[in-house]
DNA sequence: ATAGATGCAAAGTCTTTGCATCAAA
DNA sequence: TTTGATGCAAAGACTTTGCATCTAT
């Protein structure tokens, strides 16, 4: 967290509660919360943060670098202070969205580029299922 | 088109002029309109077809399975009449969306897969770049 | 004839913006 | 002190819904 600090000020952005607030809850998810989630689960120790200062202070973070943005298929965004390119997945049964822990995809980028004309910077994937606690569900049923 | 008819009748949907057109517009071009877009290139045929209609035809043609649908980090949702998987392009430039036609990511499925206890039925991908255009004009500059 | 689709307007989400106040540097 | 951040309310953008009318079957 106190590296947070230094990140921010290395932004030159000023150091205050609600982004440090905001990066920590995100800091220690695996949820992907969306921007209602992370202001409803920010109640509890800062009541009086505006759900505008949510989303005001993702914008600023996911500018400088220190969270990144997705959507799934769903009506909102979701972040993730996990800024390396990692696929996601999606659970089609009870719309958890875990991340891929793999080394396999690491290459694709180089793998696919000399197929296109593109200059590719980076790439997200997202793999849609079952997650394993769903399956089980399935099962007995 | 006639097959689309054929598709619409094959999932009891009945075969109107407005989900024709708008299948129609997905079927011929490769831009992964937005409804919005899709709305308002129809004006040219269809003067009095509403919004509405387009958003609850475009979720009538998603169940069906005919088109599929996702958000590559805009506002607003794409469409694409090419329901099969493939991984898209997206220019962080001008803001296009292209296919990428290769084969070199048929099967990261089955690749990926052993590596979780996800049971996994299809994934998106989505490489972010700039493509050919805004690279020259890059050069220019 | 009947079930279902369309079109319009209104409403519902999610997100952004304007602006006065407040806090970090 | 100065610059930028926060909080509130209002506005904006995208999408959905209710309902009367219309149309495909």
């Amino acid at each position: 967290m106190q590296q947070m600090a230094e990140l921010l000020k290395a932004q030159k952005l000023k150091v205050t509660p609600q982004r440090l607030a905001i990066f920590k809850i995100l800091y220690e998810t695996t949820e992907h919360p969306s921007a209602e989630h992370i202001y409803k689960r920010i109640q509890a120790t800062h009541p009086t943060m505006s759900l505008a200062t949510v989303y005001k202070t993702l914008d600023t973070l996911k500018k400088a670098g220190l969270v990144q943005e997705f959507n799934v298929g769903e009506d909102s965004f979701r972040y993730d202070a996990n800024v390396n390119t990692h696929p996601h997945m999606i659970c089609l049964t009870c719309h958890q969205v875990f991340d891929l822990h793999t080394d396999k995809l690491q290459h694709i980028k180089k793998y696919v580029e000399p197929e296109t004309d593109f200059d590719i910077d980076f790439e997200k994937v997202f793999f849609y299922g079952t997650c394993a606690k769903c399956q089980k569900a399935k099962e007995k049923s």
